[in-house]
RNA sequence: GGCGGCGUGGCGGAAUUGGUAGACGCAGCAGACUUAAAAUUUGCCGACGCAAGUCGUACCGGUUCGAUUCCGGUCGCCGCCACCA
């Protein structure tokens, strides 16, 4: 073997020998054990970022530690290619988006080979074939079908900036999650999926996923939101007609205080009630318009203003006035709520603030408060609790706790037909129409003749398919401008027609592509009989920031395919990983303008002390000093982005792989630093270096370790064996069930160290640091694959180490004939004594009390007690 | 405001079921090798103390023979949701 650690050398040869093989083709093999780990598929933005390394690099350490332990491993790599970025892109460079992405992709999967992951690039797919896209129609047909898609026109969220709609899970803070545009409400038709007709499903499966993050669940949980209650109506009349003012209410046994309804600006009767109010109006119009962050909305000034209008309050028939309120969400139950001051804090503001009168109707049921004068104290202490509080001023409810009262004024509801229990979600149905181009184009047609109802492309037409030559021009959706594209036949009556030429939401891409790399390359359907080989995905690894949006339509997209016939899962993903992110360090100077410059964090000096504390930071350039931010996610406008690329080349793809996995656990945010990847490079060298001194320039192994036998070692050769079976057994449950890697790799670095101290140079000797070596380099062969694999044939092995089966520690090795045992004295440590393996307890003590450093401390004081845990530790209480 | 999570050396982190706090690495300090530097290598590296030892896991209290770990409270940071009736 070559004495110098030539990285690039040795990784371009490793992945060489692995194509030649097609070492990570898998096929379908009923006869093993399956195991699908998938890592999030990335846009392909142009180059590889930190991030994706780092969950690349996970997935393929799962992959490959599954592999040796026998499962047939699965591990896909894909494109989720449509969006918004290829459309920016081609109005900035006038290239078509579909030139920019497939360039993309070829340079993306180009840096994903050098990093040597063991993929199956034999199932790539790139949602923007036609091959891929063509099942979206096909199933949003079938959807169609089934009542699960349909036509709605609606008040959607239009981005301004990117002149397209929203679902509500892309408005963050009422801003555009792309491009952080103030996003507007606009009315217009377009497709939405029933997931709210799943949400019950979806929010009870979430019990069947234990490995999924708590925190994940929970957000899901809350995302879908389930609240039980009342929905009824407050009747009126309007133009000698009876109608009813629905609202829905988790309070209902409040419902004798109620002194005023509060409807939205958007609400029907709102909009009636205006037509002779400009005053009102105008406030409706204010209201429209709207503070764009949720989080000033939530502390905004309650503001509302009467509409004039009066309803009739259910039960006792009083005469309630409507207002119009800025609170009040449209898109939340009815777009209407009942107000009650006494035990609503919104309410209690807005009724204050208007003069509305404030009706108590609960109050605790040991007290009589009554008379006293209401101020928010009261509110919080007879809101606050449902429990222990009675109803008063209620007529005949009076005395009745919060659930006999619900009950009870339910069915008096329910008897007067206004209303019933219900259980409201906070989920909405998820709107996908996108007027963008560089989409899924959605299948259907306009016929002016068969009505407004577009018709379905039927399936012998599919795909309709994208012209990929057009380029945006920022002022809407091309393909409305392409009459080839849009004229067409109408598949019922046959007369001319027009396409629909809105594109599919990107969720919708990503919503079941880990299935399609089960079934890839078939061209007759969507899916096949290997996706039930292969689904659910085992391990699923990728960002938090997915937790909610991806991950959801992910599991309902599932649901509708199994509950269609496509597929067994019920769920798309067993086990969730959700990588921390890769943080740099954010260094500024402000310039004469009072505008931050940024620096990267490799052109700066940390001065530190002579203890390493750090001092200062100055620009290596002109040695002037820079602040310090702190550390943040890798970002073009901060100027701390770190590219893979230029590392691969530098250090080669094992020590940055190493260094990722090292750095932090998995989940935790990664710190970067250029010294720790320093840091693991030295270890590649000095793993190589150790190797090389034992084998030499063309030596061969000592292949003689099946033959150790424990009993026949002296008491040091038979410590150090220990040592490396129990290295052994502390990597394989770290990378196995903990999936922790920092301390796996920690582990295998304690063993190198010992294994530097081990100077035994007998046979034996020999034969033992030969064991030692080769588990080191099966433990490291998952994490960093490519010098692994040349050492392992440099220990004299000819077959492929990415084949070879885990090791399995020797029992007999790990057999200790004798404990230290640790002795504490009033719960310090004070002593630590040998015994032998398996002593018993009294033994155990003896020996404790026996120890000089252990007698010392009892002189002279009466024992209490002694308490002694077997094989740890002896605690003698005085 | 609600829910969830987290606070350990100069730094990243370890301590897996309540049982030796600080593994492993980075940075730093001292030495060896070298004409020199790099590379490599040896040792030291929580605080106070000459030492024996004492203190120490955000802070205060509790349970326990024993608490970084469990419980209650306070402070701080992070994440998600946020006028959801």
């Amino acid at each position: 073997m070559q004495e110098r650690y030539d990285p690039a050398a040795i990784e371009s040869q490793a992945q060489e020998h692995w194509n030649r093989a097609r070492a990570f083709a898998v096929t379908e093999d009923a006869a093993r054990p399956k195991y699908y780990c998938l890592s999030m598929f990335p846009y392909p933005s142009g180059r590889l970022h930190m991030g994706h390394v780092r969950n690349y690099t996970i997935g393929d350490v799962i992959s490959r530690f599954k592999r040796m332990q026998g499962f047939n491993v699965l591990q896909p790599m894909g494109w989720d290619a449509f969006g918004l970025p290829a459309e920016n892109a081609a109005m900035a460079n006038g290239v078509p988006p579909a030139k920019w992405t497939h360039d993309n992709i070829a340079y993306m999967k180009r840096q994903l080979q050098s990093l040597g992951f063991a993929i199956d690039w034999e199932r790539e797919v790139a949602t923007c074939t036609p091959d891929y896209y063509r099942w979206n129609q096909w199933f949003f047909l079938k959807m169609l079908e089934a009542g699960i898609a349909y036509r709605k026109t609606g008040i959607v969220n239009w981005d301004p900036t990117d002149q397209t709609v929203l679902a509500n899970e892309q408005v963050i803070d009422g801003r555009g999650w792309r491009t952080g545009a103030v996003v507007e409400k606009r009315e217009i038709p377009m497709y939405y999926l029933r997931i709210t007709k799943y949400a019950q499903e979806l929010l009870d499966a979430l019990d069947t996923l234990p490995d999924w993050p708590e925190r994940v669940r929970t957000m899901q949980a809350n995302w879908i939101g389930r609240s039980e209650g009342v929905r009824f109506g407050f009747p009126y009349e309007l133009s000698g007609k009876r109608e009813l003012l629905h609202v829905f209410t988790t309070r209902v046994d409040t419902l004798m205080g109620v002194t005023f309804v509060a409807i939205a600006a958007e609400h029907p009767l709102a909009t009636f009630a205006a037509k002779n109010d400009p005053a009102l109006a105008g406030f409706i119009e204010e209201c429209k318009q709207g503070t764009a962050m949720e989080a000033e909305l939530a502390v905004m000034e309650k503001k509302g203003m009467p509409t004039g209008l009066f309803v009739d309050h259910p039960l006792t028939g009083e005469r309630i006035p409507v207002w119009v309120g800025n609170y009040v969400l449209m898109t939340y139950g009815d777009g209407a709520v009942m107000g009650v001051p006494a035990h609503d804090e919104r309410d209690f503001e807005f009724a204050n603030k208007y003069g509305l009168p404030i009706k108590q109707v609960v109050q605790q049921a040991a007290r009589d408060a009554q008379g006293e004068p209401f101020t928010t104290d009261h509110w919080q202490e007879w809101y606050g609790a449902k429990s222990g509080n009675v109803l008063v001023n209620s007529g005949k409810y009076d005395g009745l706790d919060y659930q006999h009262a619900v009950d009870a004024i339910a069915a008096d509801l329910k008897a007067r037909e206004l209303g019933d229990k219900k259980v409201q979600w906070r989920l909405r149905d998820w709107g996908i129409s996108r007027q963008r181009y560089w989409g899924c184009p959605i299948p259907l047609i306009h016929c002016p003749k068969c009505g407004d109802v577009p018709v379905a492309v039927p399936d012998a037409d599919l795909p309709v398919t994208l012209p990929e030559g057009l380029v945006p021009d920022g002022s809407g959706n091309p393909l409305g401008k392409t009459p080839s594209f849009y004229e067409c036949a109408c598949p019922t009556c046959g007369g001319p027609a027009r396409r629909e030429t809105d594109t599919m939401d990107t969720f919708v891409d990503s919503s079941w592509y880990f299935m399609r790399f089960a079934s890839a390359g078939n061209d007759r359907a969507m899916v096949d009989e290997r996706a039930n080989y292969w689904m659910p995905v085992d391990q699923y690894i990728g960002g938090i920031e997915h937790a909610i949006l991806h991950l959801l339509y992910s599991r309902f997209w599932t649901r509708v395919m199994h509950d269609l016939g496509l597929v067994k899962a019920t769920e798309p993903f067993a086990n969730l990983l959700t990588q921390g992110m890769v943080l740099n360090d954010i260094y500024s100077r402000k310039g004469a303008d009072g505008r931050a410059e940024y620096f990267n964090p490799a052109d700066v000096e940390v001065q530190v002390d002579s203890k390493g504390t750090r001092t200062g930071s100055v620009l290596r350039s002109d040695k002037l000093p820079v602040e310090w931010e702190g550390m943040r996610t890798m970002s073009k406008s901060k100027g701390n982005g770190v590219d893979p690329q230029k590392l691969v080349e530098a250090y080669g793809a094992d020590s940055i792989r190493l260094f990722m996995m090292f750095k932090a656990p998995p989940e935790d945010s990664l710190e970067w630093s250029d010294d720790g990847v320093e840091g693991a490079a030295r270890f590649m060298r000095r793993l190589w270096r150790i190797v090389y001194e034992k084998v030499g320039e063309d030596g061969r192994g000592v292949r003689t370790v099946g033959q150790i036998k424990n009993s026949e070692l002296n008491d040091e050769q038979r410590a150090f064996r220990r040592a490396v079976h129990a290295t052994l057994v502390k990597v394989t449950d770290d990378l196995g069930r903990r999936r922790v890697f920092n301390t796996a790799i920690a582990a295998v670095m304690e063993l190198m160290n010992t294994l530097a101290k081990f100077t035994d140079n007998s046979t034996t000797g020999q034969v033992l640091v030969q064991e030692a070596l080769e588990f080191i380099v099966q433990m490291l062969s998952p994490i960093v694959p490519h010098a692994t694999h040349a050492l392992w044939q440099a220990l004299g092995h000819d077959d492929l180490l990415l084949d070879r089966a885990w090791p399995a520690a020797d029992p007999a090795a790990l057999v200790q004939d004798s404990v230290d045992i640790v002795v504490q004295v009033n719960g310090k440590l004070r002593g630590r004594v040998t015994v032998p393996a398996g002593a018993p307890e009294d033994q155990i003590r003896e020996a404790a009390l026996a120890d000089p450093q252990v007698q010392k401390w009892l002189e002279g004081k009466p024992l209490r007690k002694v308490i002694v845990v077997p094989g740890k530790l002896v605690n003698v209480v005085v």
